[in-house]
DNA sequence: GGCAGTTGTAACAGAGTTGTAAAAACACGT
DNA sequence: ACGTGTTTTTACAACTCTGTTACAACTGCC
């Protein structure tokens, strides 16, 4: 369940989106410019963009260019697809070529999200058990009680895993946006987490930046 | 397992979905016109329509309008699905586009039963029989009294069993669309059903979130 | 090794959240 | 209008969580 932003002029293009995605159960944000993709990207973070090439005010790579990091999906009509492709070389990314059908977007946008690990609902480790959307934990077969906050830092991490994430990154993603506190919050948080987990290991410091999650490697 | 109304003038197509929906183990009925499938409807109940859009006595929206409550999935052909989307801004709802792959048809149509979970009627736990349906509830073989609130309370708590639900969305599914009011509501409403079905272990608090119902964990 | 800066850890208090009972508001039939 | 049964609101006590603080332990660098 991811948070998906869709930005396409024309509304019932939009909708339709909108609509599809939201019924498989991703949280969705709708766009009809680039200045309005832009101000709400500012305010709430996003695991997935859906840009129509070509819009009004700009276009969407552009758009793509100032929200770098987040994946995305272009939309792109038939004429304009050969020569702009450069823009994909990276992995995360990939486009469609209008008119598209509506199963094949759901399919790409899950495809991506997999890449990105971020829709996932549960997740295995050693002998821990995680679901995300029941709020369980189990370690060995027991129950572990973890709070709200210990749940949303957690899930950044793992979503994130063998990323190096600073604590400021952290508590964008893992606290409420009115939260200001500079503090030793979040350290505490990774501390209650290593001790009710036993993810010692997993956990990793990274001196004077923040923590990374690590798995395989 | 659940019953099915298949709406669709071509025979060709209705047999060949009512078949196959047949053959994955539901209750097929079928109706050639807008006014059989009224009919049908009101005589017995229904988990799911599949619906038409263009019929020759009438359109599948005003069926879906007359038999409100029960979710749809439409067929359309290719053109006339932009404008008449705002039909589906409800959230059980689902739309196919013609001509369509019958796997596909298939997996929409399990997508929506396990969203509504229309496909049971009765569930059971312990020495708990509910029948939401009927609106009955045995313990231990002695009937329980709830009131309709209570159980539309309960039916969301049992069908999404497992997953932490926040008290924003139970109010959205169990309340009437309209209700606004932030309020201790919810918790009200959990405390009489713990009390009356004895469900203390099974309906587990979600500090600062809301409720989760737990079936075998 | 010594130092400044950084992180680990335990304990605490206040803010926020939930359980519960009882009152108030509402719905509906008579 | 009244009475019955249901639903929402209110009030308060009990409880949980969370950010903070203080100090110990550690890191990297000279």
């Amino acid at each position: 369940m991811a948070r998906i932003l869709v930005l396409e002029d024309e509304k019932a293009i939009n909708d339709l989106v909108a609509l599809n995605l939201g019924m498989v159960g991703h949280t969705v944000v709708q766009a009809f410019t680039g200045k309005e993709a832009l101000s709400i990207a500012e305010r709430t973070p996003l695991d997935l963009l859906i840009l129509d090439v070509m819009l009004p005010d700009t276009n969407g790579f552009s758009v793509y260019e100032k929200l770098k990091g987040t994946p995305a999906i272009f939309l792109t009509a038939l004429g304009e697809t050969a020569d702009k492709v450069k823009g994909f070389e990276r992995g995360a990314d990939d486009y469609i070529v209008k008119p598209f059908e509506m199963t094949e977007l759901l399919l790409r946008v899950e495809a991506v999200l997999r890449r990105t690990h971020k829709s996932e609902r549960r997740y295995q480790i050693d002998d821990l058990e995680i679901d995300f959307e029941a709020k369980t934990v189990t370690k060995g077969g027991e129950p572990v009680d973890l709070t709200l906050q210990e749940y949303a830092l957690l899930e950044v991490l793992i979503k994130n895993r063998n990323i190096a994430l600073s604590r400021q990154r952290l508590m964008r993603e893992a606290w409420d946006v009115s939260f200001l506190g500079e503090s030793r919050t979040i350290d505490v948080h990774v501390q209650r987490l290593r001790k009710k987990l036993g993810l010692d290991d997993r956990i990793k410091t990274i001196y004077r930046l923040g923590y990374r999650f690590e798995e395989g490697l």
